[in-house]
DNA sequence: CTGAAAATGCAACCCGGTTGCGTCCTCAAT
DNA sequence: ATTGAGGACGCAACCGGGTTGCATTTTCAG
C-alpha cells in the first residue's frame, strides 16, 4: 500500500505530513464519496485503531484537509475540503441525511440561503440540514435490512 | 408546588396526563425561556430522576407538547410547542447556537427558506441552525470564565 | 378496599467520542 | 551507523449524554 500521489501532494498543501495511516483515512473518506464518520471509518480501516483515525481527522479538521458537519444522526460526519485555500465557511453548502440508509449526501452546488437574524447576534457558522429519503432508498423502495 | 393551571391545561389538552413531576418539566421548559437540554433539566429539578425526565420528555414529543433540536453542541434541546395542534413541521424556524454562553435561541419569526434539492430525493424535515455569539454576549464583552 | 396499569426511581448499560500513557517510528545531529 | 528527541500510533480506560430493565410507588376504576 504505497498511497496515492494525489492523496500525499493533498496533505503536504495543507501543511500535514502524509503518514501511512493518514494517507489511509484521506483515501478512505475521499473514494466514500460520501460524508462518513469515525466510526465508518474504523469499519472500513480495521486494521486501525480508532484513536488514530480519531486524532487523524482532528489533525485534518484543524488543517482543513476536511471538515466537519453534524447531520443529527448523533455522528459527526467527515468529507474532504476541496477548496486549495482554507474553505472559510465549512459547511455552508447543504446537507442531506437519509432516514432510511442513514447516509449523508453533500449537495455541494447547492449553497445555504441567506436570512435576516435579530441585532446584536453574529453569525460564524451555518448548518442547513434535510432530511427524508434519498434517490437510491426511494427507488429501491426501502430494504428494511439495509444498512 | 401545586402546578400551574395553564400547564395542566396545556397538557390535557395534548393528552398528556398533567402528573406532578410533568407539571415541574412542563415549568422549568416554559420558564427557562429558551431550548433546554435534558442536563439542564437534571440540574433545574435536581430532586427528579434523570429517567424521569427523559421519559417525561419522550412523552412531551410524542405528543407534540415540545419539539426537540439538534443544535450541534452535543446533547439535543427541546422547547415548548406553542401551536395548538401539532406542530406539523417541528422545528421549521430557525436556531442559533451561541459558542460564547452555549445557550441556544429560537427565532421563532423566521422560517427556513426553500430550496431546490436534486430530482429522487424527498424531504420530511429540515432544520436551518447558526452559529455565533449571541446578543447579550456580544454585549457584556464575553466574559471567559461564563457557563 | 383491592388489583391492574401507569408513573417514578435506581442502577446498569450502550455508544460515540476523548485521553493518558507506553511503545514504535522517523529523522536529524553526531 | 549510532543515538536521542519528538512525533505518530495502539491500547485501554474513561466520560457524558442517552437509554433500558426492573423494582417500587402511585393512581384510579371497579
Amino acid at each position: 500500500m504505497v498511497g496515492n500521489p494525489d492523496n500525499i501532494r493533498r496533505l503536504e498543501k495543507k501543511g500535514v505530513k502524509p503518514t501511512a495511516i493518514r494517507l489511509l483515512v484521506a483515501d478512505a473518506i475521499l473514494s466514500a464519496k460520501r460524508a462518513v464518520s469515525l466510526s465508518d471509518l474504523e469499519v472500513i480501516l480495521d486494521t486501525v485503531d480508532k484513536s488514530s483515525i480519531f486524532r487523524t481527522l482532528e489533525l485534518f479538521v484543524k488543517h482543513h484537509v476536511v471538515h466537519a458537519i453534524d447531520d443529527g444522526s448523533g455522528s459527526i460526519k467527515y468529507e474532504i475540503c476541496e477548496g486549495e485555500e482554507e474553505c472559510t465557511l465549512d459547511d455552508m453548502h447543504i446537507h442531506f441525511y437519509c432516514t432510511v440508509c442513514h447516509k449523508t449526501f453533500c449537495f455541494k452546488t447547492i449553497h445555504i440561503p441567506f436570512v435576516e437574524i435579530p441585532d446584536g447576534f453574529s453569525v460564524e457558522s451555518a448548518n442547513y440540514m434535510l432530511k427524508g429519503v434519498c434517490k437510491d432508498c426511494a427507488a429501491h423502495g426501502h430494504h428494511a435490512g439495509d444498512k
